[in-house]
DNA sequence: CAGAGGTACTTGCACAGACAGGTAATCCGC
DNA sequence: GCGGATTACCTGTCTGTGCAAGTACCTCTG
């Protein structure tokens, strides 16, 4: 075929709308986290994550698929957060291969100040992508969306 | 405050939705790539990027805004390419601090044997996410977005 | 036309991520 | 209960990225 299919000109089309969107944002939720404190993207998920967890632990594996991670990158991400005290390893009594990780007071205290700072990034950069006009039909579509968390 | 605001609950809920869509999507387009043409996802995005320019040249920050990456990330991926014979540097007449990169013969090849690749895999994940109900809105969102490029 | 200030690209460095390979624990058929 | 397959996590190594500093060039002012 000479010429190039529609469809999916407009499949790429939405494709480079919605990874221009996501730059945008997580290069703003980066430089706001980092400043404010010291977290990363993915370093805040991951803190986020264990918080909507019920009891607040979460398997290793869990932790990858929530924060879309590596499992060898998660296992340094969550050995980072040791380190600084935001959350401790501990092992399942029921499956010894398995490692539950939990919030300490501290990661809870640390998310509950980045919280507000995560989310006023989060309005503003939405708000700044509103006026590009590629952007706009995307941040309006974000803003209708029902339903439950993905990426759990 | 004690209650988290409802507005920033929904914002957050959208942006992880986006996050894992995106997550989904170049992970899938980068294996695809890796596996049949050597290319990582920004790669292609550079060569694809170049082809869409009218004269086919593009100058280093321009190309840096295309794939949402910084100046230096620029540079070294611009090299590698250049590396492979995909693209060449030149620079332009009028601003000698500027350079052009434009595509060559071999780099125009490879775009049109990896096309088929990165439209087929879209498109495949695409419906992929569609079954999952978390995703399936913003996939159906973004089937409906009109108009031009974003990230030129 | 000299010099200050800004812009475009490159380079040194440090860090986070993926992949492959390794260890420990669990599960399953016999 | 033994041995093989599988699963969960950790570690060595390499690649790609961002930031900060450096170089070359342009522009504007006097």
């Amino acid at each position: 075929m000479g010429i190039r299919d529609d469809a999916a000109e407009v499949r790429a089309r939405g494709w480079r709308t919605l990874a221009a969107l996501h730059g945008l944002i997580d290069t703003a939720l980066e430089k706001a986290l980092q400043a404010e404190h010291r977290l990363s993207v993915v370093e805040y998920t991951v803190l986020e994550a264990l918080s909507r967890q019920d009891g607040w632990h979460m398997r290793m594996q869990q932790l990858a698929r929530a924060a879309a991670l590596s499992s060898s990158a998660t296992t340094r991400l969550v050995t980072r957060l040791e380190d600084r005290g935001l959350l401790s390893r501990y092992l399942c009594a029921d499956d010894r291969r398995g490692i539950y990780t939990e919030l300490t007071p501290e990661g809870r205290d640390l998310l509950t100040a980045a919280r507000p700072v995560h989310d006023a990034t989060l309005e503003s950069t939405l708000a700044r992508a509103a006026e590009v006009p590629e952007l706009a039909p995307l941040v309006g579509a974000l803003a209708e969306l029902k339903g439950g968390t993905a990426g759990a």
